[in-house]
DNA sequence: TACCAGGATGTTG
DNA sequence: CAACATCATGGT
C-alpha cells in the first residue's frame, strides 16, 4: 500500500462526485468509493486504484511493482487530483465575488480534477465540441473501445485512451460510422498526427509562456479558443486559462447569479475579471455546481 | 419542428 | 474586430 499525504483543503467526497458524473465514463471506474484507472508507462499498461481514509491510499494491480512505477503513479495521482495547488490563494481571490465565494464554501477542498495527459484533454474536448455531454461520453466510449488499449484484471476490462499513433493511422471512414461528424473526426486525426509526428509534445509546451502555448495549440485545425483553454487548464495547470465560450459555464453562471438569460461572451469576460488569476479554477467550480 | 448542445472555420462588412 | 453562414449528430 502506498500512501499520499493530502493537504488540509482536500475533499475526497467531491472528487468522487465529480468523477462519477457520467455513467458512460470509460477511462476510470469507481467501485465502493475506490477509483480505478489504467495508464501507460514505458509501453505497458499499469492499473492502479485510489481510496481514501484520512489520506490517499494507492494500490497497484499489476505484476511490476517497482519503485519507478510507484513514483510514476504517485506523480500521476498528484497531478490528476491537483494536490499541489495552494487553494488558499484561489479562495482569497474568490472573496471578490460573493457568488463564487459561496461555491467555494460549498465545495471546500474540491480540486480541479485534471487530465495529466495533454493528448487526452485535446481529444476529449474536441469530442465535446458543440454536442451535449451525454452524447460526447458516448462518442468517447466508442473511440476507446474500438481503438483503445484494454487491460484485464479479475476478469474485468479496463481501458486506456488510444495512442496518438493508433489514431493517426485511422481515416475519416473509420470514425464516421461511430457517429463522429466529418469535421470532428478530421480534427481528432489532426491532433493525433501532430502528436504522433512529434510536432507537439507536453514537454516542449511546458517551457513556453501562456500565450505561446495557446498560439501553438490554436495552430491545429480544429482547436479553437475554447479547446485550447480547456486543455491548458486541465492538462497544463494554467489555473487562469478561461474557456469563456463554454455553454456549461454559461448555464451555471445564469443559475448561480439568478440571471434572466445566459451571459454573452463579453459580459462573462467582464464578470470574470473578479476571478483573475484563477478563472480556470472558478470555471471548474461553476461546472461542479451543475451536478446539483 | 425548431432549437439546443462543454465550438470551429470561413466569409463578409 | 464583430456578425453571420455553414458544418453535422443526437436529444427534446
Amino acid at each position: 500500500m502506498i500512501e499520499i499525504l493530502t493537504p488540509k483543503a482536500f475533499n475526497f467526497e467531491q472528487t468522487l462526485r465529480f468523477l462519477s458524473r457520467n455513467e458512460k465514463e470509460c477511462l476510470h471506474t469507481i467501485k465502493n468509493n475506490e477509483i480505478f484507472k489504467v495508464i501507460s508507462f514505458e509501453n505497458s499498461l499499469v492499473l492502479f486504484s485510489i481510496s481514501f481514509t484520512k489520506h490517499l491510499q494507492i494500490s497497484i494491480h499489476s505484476e511490476n511493482q517497482g519503485q519507478k512505477i510507484i513514483d510514476f503513479v504517485k506523480d500521476y495521482v498528484s497531478d490528476w487530483l491537483d494536490l499541489k495547488a495552494n487553494l488558499h490563494f484561489f479562495y482569497e481571490t474568490a472573496q471578490n465575488d460573493e457568488i463564487l465565494a459561496s461555491l467555494c464554501q460549498k465545495f471546500y477542498g474540491l480540486r480541479m480534477i485534471g487530465m495529466p495527459d495533454l493528448f487526452e484533454s485535446l481529444v476529449w474536448s474536441i469530442i465535446g465540441q458543440q454536442i451535449n455531454l451525454n452524447f460526447a461520453y458516448s462518442l468517447k466510449e466508442k473511440l476507446v473501445q474500438n481503438f483503445g488499449q484494454k487491460h484485464f484484471y479479475n476478469n474485468e476490462a479496463f481501458y486506456a485512451l488510444p495512442t496518438p499513433e493508433r489514431l493517426a493511422g485511422l481515416t475519416l471512414e473509420d470514425l464516421q460510422p461511430l457517429q463522429f461528424s466529418r469535421n470532428k473526426a478530421q480534427y481528432i486525426l489532426n491532433v493525433s498526427r501532430e502528436f504522433a509526428e512529434g510536432n507537439l509534445s507536453q514537454e516542449v509546451l511546458k517551457k513556453l509562456s501562456f500565450e505561446e502555448v495557446k498560439k501553438e495549440l490554436v495552430k491545429i485545425k480544429g482547436v479553437g479558443n475554447w479547446t485550447a483553454n480547456y486543455s491548458m487548464m486541465k492538462s497544463l495547470k494554467n489555473y487562469d486559462a478561461f474557456p469563456v465560450e463554454d455553454v456549461g459555464l454559461h448555464n451555471a453562471v445564469k443559475t448561480q447569479y439568478g440571471l434572466m438569460a445566459k451571459p454573452t461572451i463579453s459580459e462573462l469576460n467582464k464578470m470574470a475579471e473578479k476571478w483573475k488569476g484563477w478563472r480556470g479554477y472558478a470555471t471548474f467550480y461553476f461546472w461542479h455546481s451543475l451536478l446539483g
